[in-house]
DNA sequence: ATCAATAATAGTAACTGTTACTATTATAAG
DNA sequence: CTTATAATAGTAACAGTTACTATTATTGAT
């Protein structure tokens, strides 16, 4: 079981990630963001990438989206929804969703107390639409 | 990019696989319906295992959970839902939610063709709730 | 400002879940 | 029954992530 612990020091290095992944809208995987910090940090490694972006994640600094192959993260931490390409794997923001998707919150399901609720939706972007593929590629 | 085939002859291994599974109310991983399945065919190779549970999800004929750590599989393809406790990873169902919870379906977000709604609630389940836990073990 | 305690790091090795490869076996059409 | 080839068992390889260790950096106390 992962264990991952509050920070109790600021670090350039995490500082960085959080500032760089604030101005993206993308949602970049692990790696995507070394290579984005390193063009500041050319020393940081890959293990405190991973290390910190959990960290920011665990104390709702950045959201970490773990539906499709690796983790993506999101500097955007207020609530909206994502596509994702069943081809592809690209994932997009959903903004024009209407505020009441959900009609209601709950705190207590199934035995469990209810602290959130993930929403992916999946479909077929604009450019695989294109390629007309008829295999499916990704579940 | 993974490459999906459609299954053409039958075999065995698929059929004890989709037997097994359909008798779970659990959402067992590969290596748990690896074990399962053991007991009726002790020689089926864990690869055969992955590869059958991708082309039967691909198929709907199970539904593929890709939310946590390693992906969960659920043999029961009708519409429900999820949660997930953030401390042991445990995966449950949720029946008793309203049939109207999400109240209206799309066909087009963002751009892309929409093709399903992937939806995860995120709680504590009652055994861990009791240990009182205050460290984030799960993202 | 300097020091001491230790959090956080860089670099790397190891691990976990999954996929690919290859020789062999099983299925189903003719 | 034969034959083409889909599917398999067993194993190696791979990708994403996490753990380990010696070193460096941060912060609170002097």
């Amino acid at each position: 079981m992962k264990n991952i612990k509050r920070p109790q020091r600021r670090s350039k290095q995490r500082q960085t990630i959080l500032d760089e992944l604030k101005k993206l809208t993308t949602h970049p995987t692990a790696v995507e963001m070394y290579e984005i910090v390193r063009e500041t940090l050319p020393n940081i490694s890959l293990g405190t990438v991973y290390r910190n972006l959990e960290m920011l994640a665990a104390n709702g600094n950045i959201v970490k989206l773990k539906f499709g192959t690796s983790a993506r993260f999101d500097g955007n931490s207020s609530r909206h929804y994502h596509v994702r390409c069943i081809h592809c794997g690209e994932v997009n923001d959903i903004d024009e969703l209407p505020e009441d998707f959900v009609k209601q919150d709950f705190d207590k399901l199934g035995g469990y107390k209810i602290v959130g609720c993930k929403v992916e939706f999946v479909g077929i972007c604009p450019t695989c639409s294109e390629k007309n593929i008829n295999e499916v590629s990704q579940v």
